[in-house]
DNA sequence: GTAAATTCCATAAAATCCCATAATATCCCA
DNA sequence: TGGGATATTATGGGATTTTATGGAATTTAC
């Protein structure tokens, strides 16, 4: 599970450690790497480990769930996502997609979610953070956890 | 699985490089190459493994799995299916009923599908990257991918 | 013998590996 | 509990290897 949040820098070889702690979640999967797309609804590139995106295709195949215009825009997520290896310092290589989604220039916000997380530029997450507190109080919201999943 | 999209040059000898990615991948099969074959709603090459191939062919065997339509169709396709070996730069060549189907010029755009991948001329990918998103906001579609497996 | 196809070689660009260093976190024992 | 010793991170830069791609040389087919 991926929690906390962490800003660490990209390099000019659009390099970006990932926080060790997801590292270590990753590290249990059978592709020593993640797979990262950019997020349907904000500026950010979502990401998780192989063995859910296997499940996902797997469902896929089997594609009795889907109909055809369905499955035609996730197809379109599969060509967008990457798979990003670790190198032997724990790194990833951002490509230049994804580096454009998110606007992301030299700072890389790392922000776990439970089974996925997300990379944002900074300055983009705060935004979105303003909005969303604002949309809060307006509709009188409140941070409850609702119904917190078996298992957690 | 494959995943992300390139382009490679096709020369004038119809060869093309296949994104090393995707090279890794099959080179793990008993045969090294690919099975291509024209796809039946786009204009584009579908491709997948040898493996992939044999066990459909397996199941059309056992022909309790299928309607005789569903298995005339899928004789269709193995009858235009053509096995394609990489050579020793991780090239293959492109048979020209193919590059008919795909309308592929000089630039070939691979697709990563998840079990397959498919080959596009990229302008037509784009006509078709567009008409998706069109279609799935006139329907209102979203690309959550619907069945969470369990345990992610 | 000629055309087509295959194999082989060369090169530039890109990706990857490898090492060095500084900052941070963790451990260990008095 | 403190505080020095040790290990782990995060980060940078250079060296090496792998890709993609073009063209030449050799083989095969007819």
């Amino acid at each position: 599970m991926f929690l906390s949040t962490t800003i660490n820098k990209m390099d000019a070889k659009c390099r970006v450690s990932v926080p060790s702690s997801f590292r270590s979640n990753l590290s249990k999967q059978t592709f020593n790497g993640l797979i990262a797309f950019p997020s349907y609804n904000n500026k950010s590139i979502d990401a998780c480990g192989i063995d859910r995106m296997e499940n996902i295709s797997e469902s896929l195949d089997r594609s009795e769930n889907y109909t055809q215009d369905e499955f035609d825009l996730i197809s379109l997520y599969f060509g967008e996502a990457e798979k990003l290896a670790f190198d032997k310092e724990g790194r990833i290589i951002l490509p230049k997609n994804l580096i454009k989604h998110a606007e992301i220039k030299n700072e890389v916000l790392f922000v776990g979610l439970g089974p996925t997380f997300q990379m944002w530029n900074p300055k983009c997450y705060d935004k979105k953070k303003q909005e969303t507190i604002k949309i809060a109080n307006k509709n009188n919201l409140n941070p409850r956890l609702k119904p917190i999943p078996k298992g957690y």
